[in-house]
RNA sequence: CGGGACGUGGCGCAGCCUGGUAGCGCGCUUGACUGGGGGUCAAGAGGUCGCAAGUUCAAAUCUUGUCGUCCCGACCA
């Protein structure tokens, strides 16, 4: 392509609406533009890497047996009422009504495909013999994002590859999971991503049944725990700590017991101000209802609950916070003076708090805390459990070496989903014995914008991007330096045109600028390889090479030119091969 | 949905407090010089100051409303 004949709008100063790097960057390297809150287009240099993603998404998925279909961005509403999903999703489905004729028709922009695929699977599953299958898509989804931001990266229409997997047994879901796994694994690898898959909420089939695919990002929106010491990788809601119960035996030089007002102080931030007592000193006291029965959760005051592990603690199916109605009944205050002294309810701790000396909490009564708060002397714990939310330097589950906390963006997702939606749309298949049995599904979802925004987030420098060669819109780029110059116009035609010839994703710089701008620019959109044909090269038979990570160019005689971009390429694509996992 | 900020040529900004002529840099057009990291000179084009109502002789500027965008938080199968 000749960059006189496409569309490459950048800019050289950050438009004052970007805030992260791969926002402003996608943004003055000619990318996308924002056509309006959480919707962008795509240019042409933009879109030529995120179709880069799409193939590499495609031949892996292809790879790993998944059928590529394509289903529709309008549905119905009632599907989604079937599931219960209408409600779930609440505002974030983007619905509307249609007239037609005499009548109203109400639709629904897909969100997600689950019940659309799961609804054509039921009607074409019949027999365990159909069994297992896994088809994707590629297409475009909608959610209307409470907050659209950063870009790209959090939109309300965005391009997603999901892959739905049906199975007859568990066995054929776990082998499926692996597999799609592992072709994650590839695909970003392939993509040129550092990226972290990490164990996430596993929801009703449990166990090792749900990863995410992190890459680590100071802008990510989600939180990691991660070890460096053994590779225990978790988000947040999911991250064991390696804490244990420690004993509860009473500490000697405690101070006694104490009732204080605290009038109107109902939160940890207020009381630890009003007393001047710090967060860490503090029994957070929670009231749950849990499975119906209400249960007072303590934490220690700067922590916070984790209802993921509250459920599993106590092996409950449904965990919620209180009303305030409850909360009155068992503390027989107003809720935010709740604490364990005297508490008429269920009671569990996480393993910090038994060894808070001197704790402040409420006191059951309305504007009151008590001081001096010991356990074991003042209010009596059973086993205490880990209930709260991970936190850096927590040690880990696996080897006991400080956590650290870091950001992510997640741009995978892989589910072991269960009979979820098959349940709720009837699809069933026989097994041998003709009994009827729910489908087995999985689903994996990969947010492709999300992998082009990842790499502008961490790969680039202060001049501009720094394009992977396998998704950069470009491999070579071309710069002659001075356009009126015939002889160095004829080589760098002819170089040009024996690269397309080569199938060689390459772009000419024809433009009539000066030497400067066009190096500007080079930097800024990041193309891997660039050749500059200038007059003082010439002169000495002689072309640069110079690679976008390099600090200087390289000579090379211009009769090589071709060989030597040809041999360039294949080394770098070897070496960016041996880091995709064989699988 | 709570809190905050901002809307002035294509982009980045000043002007607003203290009402009266719309300004700067970059970009763009034409020409000349120049030609290896966003060059110089000269001459130009381009804005009903987000929109609406109000106050005033007079509104980019003051008031109210409204729309839009961004940031923090809540939310995110």
């Amino acid at each position: 392509m000749r960059w006189s004949k496409t569309m490459i709008p950048t800019m050289k100063e950050i438009p004052s609406d970007a805030e992260i790097p791969s926002h402003q960057l996608m943004l003055r390297a000619g990318l996308v533009r924002q056509v309006m809150a959480g919707a962008y287009a795509y240019l042409p240099l933009g879109l030529r890497s995120l179709k880069k993603a799409e193939a590499i998404i495609r031949e892996e998925m292809n790879r790993a047996d998944a059928v590529e279909l394509q289903l529709s961005a309008l549905t119905p509403i009632d599907i989604w009422e079937k599931t219960g999903r209408r409600e779930a999703f609440g505002d974030v489905l983007i619905q509307f009504e249609v007239r037609r004729g005499d009548r109203k028709v109400q639709m629904v922009l897909g969100p997600t495909h689950e019940e659309i695929i799961t609804n054509i699977m039921a009607h074409y599953i019949k027999s365990y013999r159909q069994l297992p299958i896994t088809v994707y898509q590629i297409q475009t989804k909608f959610r209307n994002e409470e907050r659209p931001r950063f870009g790209v990266l959090r939109t309300s229409e965005f391009l997603m590859k999901d892959a739905y997997s049906f199975s007859a047994t568990v066995e054929q879901l776990d082998a499926i999971y692996d597999s799609m796994y592992s072709a994650y694994c590839r695909i970003f690898a392939r993509c040129g991503l550092k990226y972290l898959p990490v164990e996430a909420e596993s929801g009703p089939i449990g166990g090792d049944a749900s990863h995410e695919f992190m890459v680590p990002a100071q802008n990510g929106e989600d939180q990691i725990v991660h070890c460096e010491g053994c590779g225990y990788a978790a988000n947040l809601e999911r991250a064991d700590t390696g804490r244990t119960a420690s004993s509860q035996g009473q500490p000697s030089n405690t101070n006694k017991m104490e009732k204080v007002s605290t009038p109107d102080a109902t939160t940890i931030a207020e009381v630890s101000k009003l007393l001047g007592i710090p967060a860490e000193k503090m029994i957070k006291t929670l009231i749950y209802e849990i499975d119906g029965k209400p249960t007072a959760v303590l934490v220690r005051g700067d922590h916070e609950a984790n209802e993921s592990k509250i459920k599993r603690a106590l092996n409950a199916d449904l965990v919620e916070l209180a009303n305030d109605e409850t909360v009155k009944k068992v503390t027989n205050a107003p809720t935010g003076f709740a604490g364990p002294v005297g508490i008429d309810c269920d009671l569990i701790a996480d393993h910090d708090v038994a060894k808070i000396v001197d704790a402040v909490t409420g006191a059951n009564e309305k504007d009151a805390h008590y001081t001096g708060v010991n356990v074991g002397r003042d209010y009596q714990l059973g086993n205490t459990y880990d209930l709260r939310m991970a936190d850096a330097d927590d040690p880990c589950p696996k080897c006991n070496q400080p956590l650290k906390l870091v950001h992510g963006i997640e741009v995978g997702h892989v589910f072991k989903l269960g009979t979820k939606y098959t349940e709720a749309l009837n699809a069933d298949f026989l097994d041998e014995k003709e009994k009827r049995h729910p489908i087995i599904m999985g689903c994996y979802g990969i947010g492709v914008n999300r992998i082009i925004a990842s790499l502008a987030e961490t790969s680039h420098d202060e001049n501009g991007l720094i394009w992977p060669l396998a998704i950069a819109p470009y491999s070579v780029l071309l710069i002659p330096l001075n356009i009126k110059d015939e002889e160095v116009m004829k080589v760098a035609e002819n170089l040009y045109d024996e690269l397309q010839e080569a199938g060689v994703d390459v772009l000419l710089d024809d433009r009539k600028d000066r030497p400067g701008a066009k190096f500007k620019d080079a930097d800024l959109i990041g193309i891997p390889l660039r050749v500059v044909i200038g007059g003082k090269g010439l002169k000495e038979g002689k072309l640069e090479f110079k690679w976008r990570t390099d600090e200087s160019p390289s000579k090379v005689d211009v009769g090589a030119g071709f060989d030597t971009v040809m041999l360039e390429l294949n080394q770098r694509k070897e070496e960016d091969a041996e880091l995709i996992p064989d699988v």
